[in-house]
DNA sequence: ACTGTGGTGTGTTGTTCAAT
DNA sequence: ATTGAACAACACACCACAGT
């Protein structure tokens, strides 16, 4: 890892030497591998407050109102924590359980099942290391196992895998499940497979055309409602996680859809929100709020200090211009711009998108901003 | 996994007053 | 008229805890 107090003492003692050394010089590098804002000593910061964005810009709509979707799509890692855990039963009851509940949402839709993947060596197994704190224990787990407990499963990435694994076996393969929940819709679970399988009575085909290498399940759940927004009435989306939550408007824009769409959490009783209608109180921001959410801090990008999604919301309604941002033909130069005075407004220095900015007008860059940086 | 709440601490802004 | 210091009010981020 890196140190960042060793860096600091090296460059003061550089200061202090004899040699002759430039400030402006030393800081036009970056001293560590991350920007400096944006970690402790133990490691990147996660933004913590990322539900802030979700809360202050979702717009609520009551369980009467809400009417009834022809689709469901459900984030598997968040459907799991919220299913009854049987202290004193196996692996196999608790899979029985969420059979149980899988069949409540199968009486009244067609239901798309999606489970976090966890491939090896990705980007995110850093994100990971630092999430597994506390309990670390590995099980073997199999039907026959005892239930651990919950949170030595589900918060460890080793547990959670196989759990996973030995769900979709299961869903995938009983047919006595399928014969009593799917008579009257389908069943379409993603698991580690590229490829959704799709289930029907006693039909089981896989859904080429939904073929997906993606890891994370937030990502999958927007393609699959994209792919039956066509066709379906009203979506329902089963997931309480602010990323999804943005993306669904990203995308819902984008492709300019026209489908009611809803989001509801796995808890019953949990708000519930109207996404065609925040599209339609938010539509001057939509169009920026991914990638402002993407570069102010979301899973695998530290957030910055000081900075939480609530001015982030300020400056992007302020009308900050992030379009290059995710666009690949888009110059480079033109990004690292658009990025620079979108971060430098939400720090409240207004005008400039030159770094050069601190050597022309330092009285735009006070002490105490400067210690931020 | 996420939500929600209350308490705490920090930083920013705006006001007043006095001195230059 | 301008600047700086001191102060209060406010907003925000952070943390711990409890809950589903």
């Amino acid at each position: 890892m890196y140190d960042l107090n060793v860096i600091y003492s090296r460059v003061i003692a550089l200061f202090s030497s004899d040699r002759d050394v430039d400030v402006k010089d030393v800081l036009a590098y970056e001293l560590a591998p991350v920007p400096t804002a944006m970690f402790t000593e133990d490691g990147m910061r996660i933004c913590k407050a990322k539900s802030t964005l979700k809360k202050s810009l979702q717009i609520e709509v009551s369980r009467r109102n809400a009417g009834d979707a022809d689709v469901t799509v459900i984030d598997g890692s968040a459907l799991l924590w919220t299913i009854h855990w049987p202290a004193d039963g196996t692996v196999a009851d608790f899979i029985e359980n969420v059979k149980t509940r899988l069949t409540s949402y199968l009486s009244e839709s067609d239901v798309y099942l999606i489970f976090d993947r966890y491939y090896d060596y990705s980007i995110k197994s850093v994100t990971r290391d630092v999430r597994e704190t506390g309990v670390n224990k590995k099980h073997h787990l199999l039907l026959s196992t005892k239930l651990p407990a919950q949170k030595v499963v589900l918060s460890s990435i080793e547990n959670k895998k196989q759990l996973n694994l030995l769900l979709c076996e299961e869903l995938t393969q009983d047919r006595l499940f399928h014969l009593r929940s799917t008579n009257k819709h389908k069943l379409v679970v993603t698991g580690e497979d590229p490829c959704p399988i799709e289930i029907k009575m006693e039909e089981r085909r896989t859904r080429y055309d939904l073929e997906n290498q993606q890891e994370e399940a937030d990502t999958i759940i927007v393609q699959q409602v994209l792919g039956c927004a066509g066709e379906a009435h009203q979506i329902s989306v089963v997931s309480d996680d602010t990323d999804v939550f943005v993306l669904l408007l990203h995308h819902y824009h984008q492709a300019g859809l026209d489908v009611p769409l809803i989001m509801e959490s796995p808890c019953k009783g949990r708000a519930i929100v109207d996404i065609k209608s925040t599209l339609a109180k938010h539509s001057q921001i939509v169009k920026n709020l991914l990638p402002a959410h993407a570069i102010s801090g979301c899973d695998t990008v530290a957030s910055y200090y000081g900075l939480g999604k609530g001015s982030v919301i300020k400056v992007l309604k302020a009308g900050n211009d992030l379009s290059a941002i995710g666009n690949v033909d888009a110059p480079f130069q033109q990004v690292l711009d658009q990025a620079t005075a979108f971060i430098s407004a939400c720090y409240g220095i207004k005008e400039s998108t030159d770094i050069k900015l601190r050597e022309e007008r330092p009285e735009l860059l006070p002490e105490s901003t400067l210690d931020k940086l």
